[in-house]
RNA sequence: GGGCGUGUAGCUCAGUUGGUUAGAGCGCGUCCCUGAUAAGGACGAGGUCACAGGUUCGACUCCUGUCACGCCCA
């Protein structure tokens, strides 16, 4: 026996019990572990930022990453799956400001790095215990005992490692980043927190003049214009823009000439009269224009003091013209690096003037602004001066606004390894395709190095120990012991306020950590690796096992994760680090906005899971584009609608079963092998077909895809062989046909149950828990997925019985235009087809057509003149190539052929037609026969197919019909009483004389359908019961139950 | 501003190498069926396939441009 299934179950609670089963019986370890023979197939878990709760995104990346290796391990692969924890950088920094109270990084410090470091530490965990709980009620599958942190010391090791070899291949360097700086606090600020503190303020706007040197025109200058001023002793180039146009005008005043952008000449001269223009330059012509330093400072810097060309010149404000001053500005550092033009950096950490520029040394820059002018108008060189007023950013702390400039950073050099990155690329699947093949290859195409220091406190430390008398004599330690062994230290702990203490001395010489800690895309991007304490500990294992089988993220982390994983791996060993990967769309709210807290525009997950179940959102996000890089609108209907319309057909089909089998007492170990009913068959193969779409999808790593085919077949499962079979479950006597039908629902049920187990785990484990029997494995999860090995595929039947579906769809379709509701029985439907061996496929299968419209008989005929008439239609596919330009006239033409043609072209001979002067010869590929019903007639055709109806009403079909009417009527009251589908009966009647004749001659099927002892007229008097409408006869019906 | 993607019914989405009548589900309307009942079926209304050009006998599909939205970058 079975446990008994309600129909009306309650999924999230079914759900929560199939929680408590899998961790009684330990069933996640054992799906892995039962694996240990099979092939590795090896899953990285991208490290999520535990600073927050688990959104849709990380759901939805949840959900992919435990199907895809629930669907490995049931293919017979070992997959271990460990989770991972990202728990440095800022996200988590800033939590941990916020709870103590900190503004900035200066603040950190002044609190103490230590203080700071073990509050993040201690923040990390906060919110492990809750995304634990979110994930697993999500039904995934995720080690979190044997999970890996990123502030864990082997998996810091390991970072160690990596950088170690980077810097053995030469590809650590330092240079420089502009950054915003706080000059009060002494130290550089990151973009993020610049943002925070804008003010508006007024500062200078200078335009100043810079002497040409071997200009076609005699005493001519270029214009530049800052609102800097104490920039310009460490100018060293100006820049204009290749595609822009430039004057060199002769000032009529003065005689001067000057060179700006053509678009800003209006900004200095009111009127055209005061100027006369010389020439017109595109930017490109002036690149490499000699001009005579501003100031003297640094005369000898190579390169310098020429035009530079770069696009970012914009001509909306100034003169067109950039001045350069490399070490305090982004596009500065960025164009002067590129003509190979070495910073000056002529201030010290106060921001003031060191003696590299004698004329200003100890004056604080700002304060410079006035002297430097002063000394621009003197020398002549001052062509304008006003004031501006704009939004600058300002220290968050101490109000003092904050200085760009040059700041010492880490870089891995990356672009020499794009070639190599590219090729390592071309080897990995992507799904979607496109995101691999263009988006992450462009993105290689044009990697830049890689800055990978930060300024920060919580993270990997840099291993590289500075001589501080010789900034260029450095040591870069890989591992602990090494440390250990240097400086006689030892180390448990590899964070910033620890590793810092620690001094290297060797050969006389002291060594200091240089400050800055680790991106930490570098840490995630290490993750292979380090998760493993490679190469320390599971070497062997590690290299057998890299690069991954698979991975999962959003399209976001095409310049994170993918990115990083890329160029280390590439660098490392010359491979990709993963070799297929499955990229999901961001999660929208239903507004299509972003979702957002604070506009409450999307339902809580844990309430949408409570409501429908895990099963039911997983279904939703897997069934949607999402999967395939698209953006989801996150909608709740949306799971509701994958809750109604696949799930619950589905339980109800298990509902069905179990109830019928337990009535019947029937049990798995009566089940037959034979399969002699077409239905059975039919389902068989219909499953069989599903076992084949999943795994090909699957395969391809289309989860969508793999989906798709699920909605068919549950259709297929419930409101056709079900609907159809159902006779067969409650036919009283235990025939054969019976036993048979018993043996294919379960197997059927068995089946599904392990086909859809990776994608809705719950609801499979539940009816394969029910229904398993001793000897199989003990939880779904353990079983092998079918494959097409085991499929029992009849295509021949398959397309047989989409025709007889379509001759019923037909044939309702007629009832409907008719009016004649199924339950009136019509005497005969006509069923004609021109392919006899198609006919005779369909005639197998009478019984169900003529049970399903309710009609008598079904004739079979292969001439369809008496129902229809038939049209040719070109077959454009065919024509088209053929005919080319002549297609169109060819259109009426075949359109009026006449019947004889199109049978005799039907029947292979080749007609030929002029068009045009020109004979064109038909065959039966070139058309394709279109059946039109007969005017007046309940005749339907569709393809090869007509279905035709015999609406004439008899006086003995009419009381059928009126037998049909009175069992539904009982059938309804049964329901009404809620009475056991076993519970016999007692009817009662009273009605007219048709009604009367209406049961006298259908008795026996009156009381078998309703299981009723006994059906008769109750006295005249007796007025109990309910009154019906009969097809027009009112009549009274009354049920007593039997005992 | 650049790269990539998306734009098809009121909504969510399918649409195979270009082939004439562009599909499904939800919602709406009408009817039907029912021991799958938190259902099911049929029919109907609803589309200038974002827009504009081009290639072709033929374009939702290929090409170019424009617009809107998304992700990433600047």
């Amino acid at each position: 026996m079975f446990s008994d299934v309600s129909s009306k179950v309650s999924f999230p609670g079914m759900e929560e019990e199939v929680l408590k089963l899998w961790a009684e019986q330990d069933i996640f370890k054992k799906s892995v572990e039962s694996r240990k023979e099979g092939k590795e197939f090896v899953f990285y878990d991208g490290p999520p930022f535990a600073t927050g709760l688990p959104h849709y995104g990380h759901l939805l990346a949840g959900t992919i990453k435990d199907i895809i290796p629930r669907y490995q391990a049931m293919r017979g692969h070992y997959v271990s799956r460990r989770f991972g924890w990202d728990c440095h950088g800022l996200p988590i920094e800033a939590l941990a400001q916020e709870a103590l109270g900190l503004a900035g990084a200066p603040a950190i410090q002044e609190a103490g790095v230590d203080v700071f470091n073990e509050q993040c530490r201690s923040m990390v965990t906060t919110y492990v215990e809750e995304w634990e709980k979110t994930v697993t009620r999500m039904g995934r599958w995720v080690d979190f005992k044997n999970d890996y942190k990123t502030m864990d010391k082997n998996f810091m090791e390991t970072i160690w490692w990596v950088f170690s070899q980077l810097w053995e291949q030469d590809r650590i360097y330092k240079a420089h980043r502009i950054m915003p700086y706080s000059w009060k606090l002494n130290t550089p600020l990151s973009n993020f927190e610049a943002g925070r503190n804008y003010q508006d303020v007024q500062d200078p706007a200078i335009t100043v003049r810079v002497r040409l040197l071997d200009f076609e025109f005699e005493h001519a200058s270029a214009l530049i214009w800052t609102t800097t001023p104490w920039t310009l002793p460490g100018n060293l180039a100006i820049c204009a823009g290749p595609d822009i146009d430039y004057v060199a005008l002769k000032d009529k005043e003065t005689h001067e000439v000057f060179v700006l952008a053509a678009a800003r000449v209006s900004a200095y001269y009111k009127k055209e009269e005061e100027y006369e223009i010389l020439k017109t330059f595109k930017g490109s012509e002036l690149e490499g224009l000699k001009y005579e330093p501003i100031f003297d400072f640094f005369g000898g810097n190579p390169h310098s003091f020429q035009i530079l060309n770069d696009d970012f010149v914009s001509t909306e404000d100034g003169t067109g013209i950039v001045h350069m001053a490399p070490a305090y500005g982004e596009d500065d550092y960025r164009v002067c690096r590129g003509y190979d033009i070495p910073l000056v950096d002529p201030l010290d950490e106060d921001c003031k003037f060191t003696g590299l520029v004698p004329d200003y040394e100890g004056e604080f820059c700002k304060d410079a602004d006035k002297a430097i002018i002063q000394a621009l108008k003197h020398g002549g060189k001052l062509i304008y001066q006003s004031t501006i007023q704009h939004s600058y950013p300002f220290c968050e702390r101490t109000d003092t606004p904050l200085i760009y400039r040059a700041i010492d950073a880490w870089y891995v050099r990356v672009e020499d390894l794009r070639e190599r990155m590219l090729k390592n690329n071309a080897g990995v699947h992507w799904t979607p395709d496109y995101v691999g093949e263009k988006r992450f290859a462009n993105w290689l195409a044009d990697a830049k190095d890689w800055n990978i220091s930060r300024n920060r406190f919580w993270g990997s430390c840099i291993p590289l120990w500075v001589n501080v008398d010789d900034k260029d004599d450095i040591i870069c330690v890989s591992s602990c012991e090494q440390l250990e062994e240097l400086s006689g230290v030892k180390v448990d702990d590899l964070h910033k306020h620890h590793v810092d203490k620690i001094l290297i001395e060797k050969d006389g010489k002291t060594y200091k950590r240089t400050p800055e800690v680790l991106d930490c895309w570098f840490e995630s991007g290490s993750m292979p690796y380090a998760q493993n304490h490679y190469p320390f500990e599971n070497k062997e294992h590690f290299e057998a096992n890299f690069p991954a089988d698979f991975i999962a993220e959003g399209l976001d982390q095409t310049r994170g994760w993918f990115y990083t994983l890329m160029v280390l791996s590439t660098a490392l060993f010359d491979k990709p680090a993963f070799k297929n990967v499955v990229v999901n769309g961001m999660v929208l709210a239903e507004d299509g906005l972003k979702m957002s807290k604070r506009l409450k525009n999307y339902p809580d997950p844990m309430n949408v899971i409570n409501e429908y179940g895990a099963d039911a959102l997983r279904l939703y996000m897997i069934y949607s584009p999402v999967v395939r890089a698209e953006s989801l609108r996150m909608s709740e209907e949306g799971v509701k609608h994958s809750l109604r319309h696949l799930l619950l057909p589905w339980w109800n089909a298990y509902s069905f079963f179990v109830t019928y089998a337990n009535i019947d007492e029937w049990t798995p170990a009566q089940s037959v092998p034979e399969r002699d009913n077409l239905m059975d068959r039919w389902i068989q193969s219909s499953l069989a077909r599903l076992e084949q779409q999943v795994s090909d999808a699957m395969d391809r790593y289309d989860l969508q895809a793999s989906v798709r085919p699920f909605v068919q077949f549950i259709e297929d499962l419930t409101n056709w062989y079900i609907r159809r079979s159902r006779r067969r479950f409650w036919k009283s006597e235990d025939d054969t046909d019976k036993m048979q039908a018993y043996s294919t629902l379960y197997e059927v049920l068995i089946g599904l149950s392990k086909i859809a187990a990776p994608f809705t785990p719950f609801i499979s484990e539940t009816i394969y828990q029910n229904l398993k029997t001793d000897d199989m494995p003990e939880s779904v999860h353990l079983c092998d997925f079918p494959t097409a090995a085991d499929a029992k595929r009849d295509e021949v039947l398959e397309g047989q019985m989409a025709v007889v579906m379509s001759a019923v769809e037909q044939g309702r379709t007629l009832r409907g235009e008719y009016k004649l509701k199924n339950r009136q029985p019509l005497a005969k439907m006509h069923v004609v087809c021109d392919d006899e061996k198609l006919l005779a496929n369909i005639q197998a299968l009478e019984s169900l057509i003529s049970d399903e419209l309710n009609v008598r008989t079904v004739e079979f005929s292969t001439d369809s003149s008496e129902l229809a008439t038939i049209q040719a239609k070109p077959n454009f596919k065919q024509l088209g190539p053929k005919l080319g330009p002549l297609m169109k006239k060819a259109v009426p033409l075949i359109n009026s052929l006449t019947d004889e043609q199109i049978a005799s072209i039907s029947a292979g001979e080749t007609v030929a037609v002029e068009l045009e002067g020109k004979t064109i010869e038909l065959t039966s590929s070139d058309i394709e026969v279109v059946r039109n019903p007969k005017e007046g007639m309940a005749v339907s055709a569709e393809g090869s197919l007509v279905v035709g109806l015999d609406t004439q009403l008899t006086e003995g079909l009419l009381t059928e019909g009126l037998a049909r009417e009175f069992v539904n009527k009982i059938q309804s009251m049964r329901k009404e009483m809620d009475l056991e589908v076993i519970q016999r009966i007692h009817i009662g009647f009273k009605g007219d004389e048709a009604i009367g004749t209406a049961v006298a001659k259908y008795g026996n099927y009156i009381e078998a359908e309703t299981l009723a002892l006994s059906c008769k007229a109750q006295s005249e008097e007796d007025e109990t019961g309910m009154q019906w409408d009969l097809n027009g006869h009112a009549c009274f019906l009354s049920i007593r139950t039997a005992s």
